[in-house]
DNA sequence: AACTTGGTTTCGATAGGTGAAACAGCTATT
DNA sequence: AATAGCTGTTTCACCTATCGAAACCAAGTT
């Protein structure tokens, strides 16, 4: 599939590094089942990780977790234009004003991610993990990272060979232009039972698109009806967000 | 020196990550002279680290820089109690009454890190770069780091072979008993010639300490006066800080 | 046209990574 | 106390996947 020619070792080591993602700490032997690579080179890997600082382990329970380094990374990564971060304040605001979790998208490959969620306050709330990546295929903030992606970009995206064949592309595209049309799109129950959600572009100058903005929550609150008249609030906070990132 | 046995290529694979803290964007020669690898070598890894999301290429110049998965590994660190985030406010404050730059610092291993800081907004200012590694031998943060650590963490860290010679540890030693006494440590033109800082431990529950909180600034307005002036400024923001890692 | 300077590919030799299995240390179970 | 079961750790012989030199391209420079 991937014609480069990569080091496999190297890739194992990332593999288990980003096991992390999915869950804080980590044994060894969780590790193994995990990834299903052999246990004794899952100790080598993790003691090369641990001795470059990117994990480290609990002194009570053995267990690893990750370490400053990957901090440290971090630290180094865009930073003071860094959206996630640049753009949080709005973000609560519109939460607050919304009352509902409000959540930052990009677009990285033929994937999205969610850099950034401020969640509602309300006992019955979508909770909204960092760093999640979910396919573009279905989703409000799906649709809206695909529809005002570039025309290249999305030629891409709608030949990626992974695309799940349980998606119409036809209706896609239609729902794409009528996305592009009225600037948001909206996705009831498309991707997680019982929740419902509301999707902006958030445009940088030269109006190409950094990020989606969403709204989302459950089906019973997040009617249609709701999700319509909160569409200029949300456009609100974009604006002002686009002012921002043109500075 | 470290007897575990490690994965040679993945140390490579994080090394070259590694090189990013350094400069933000590297290309595979530029990489290559800071490793000191082969080059074909580094371009597999480099190929291997792309490949799976932790570096990208900008499509213009063809160099790297470190990736989504970068981000979505700091997303899943500590977070919710991670005092870079949870002290910021706490930190702002102190900045906006001392009017100096103020850093926190966190011991690993031998060295410390800067792992947040706040800004001066004086024009004349230190400027503190984030997740920067200094050693443990000079500077009041360190001192700070040192002097409040566990007896056995303190025997290992004095005993540390790659101790400068040039710092005299028995007067080190001396400094240390001082600096537990007063509760704080001032450093002038220490490690850095033309500034100096202050710098006081954060103590979590059970008086462990979690972080030093530093003030630093040019040595002509940091004079030892005015340094003493504010320490009861930091301890302040220490005690509120000591509170909010309680809960 | 010869010479840089950068990225990419090939290929044979062998360093060194791999996995099975044994070991050690601990807790729970009999 | 003996047993079983679960960790993490170490050993070792095999052989594959990694390495580095060198060749190759493609763009710029002289």
């Amino acid at each position: 599939m991937e014609g480069k020619k990569t080091v496999r070792a190297a890739e194992r080591a990332l593999d288990i590094l980003l096991c992390f993602t999915r869950k804080r700490e980590l044994s060894l032997t969780e590790i193994t089942r995990m990834t299903g690579l052999n246990k004794s080179t899952v100790y080598r890997l993790l003691a090369t990780l641990e001795d470059k600082g990117f994990l480290v382990r609990d002194s009570e329970t053995d267990k690893y977790q990750l370490g400053f380094r990957v901090w440290e990374l971090y630290a180094n990564l865009s930073r003071t234009d860094d959206p996630a971060i640049l753009f949080l304040p709005e973000m609560e605001r519109l939460r607050d004003t919304v009352e509902e979790t409000v959540s930052l998208y990009f677009r990285d490959g033929f994937e999205r991610i969610r850099v950034q969620a401020v969640e509602s306050l309300q006992a019955i709330r979508r909770v909204a993990p960092l760093g999640a990546r979910m396919p573009l295929a279905v989703g409000a903030s799906s649709k809206v990272l695909v529809a005002f992606a570039t025309p290249a970009e999305q030629r891409a995206i709608l030949a990626d060979p992974s695309w799940p064949s349980s998606v119409d592309r036809e209706r896609y595209r239609r729902q794409l232009e009528e996305i592009r049309d009225q600037g948001y799109a909206t996705s009831v129950e498309e991707r997680e039972a019982g929740t419902s959600a509301v999707s902006v572009p958030v445009l940088g100058r030269d109006r190409r698109m950094i990020a989606a903005l969403a709204v989302s929550g459950p089906v019973e609150r997040l009617t249609m009806d709701r999700m319509k008249e909160i569409v200029p609030r949300i456009m609100e906070a974009t604006s002002r967000m686009q002012k921002m990132a043109a500075k």
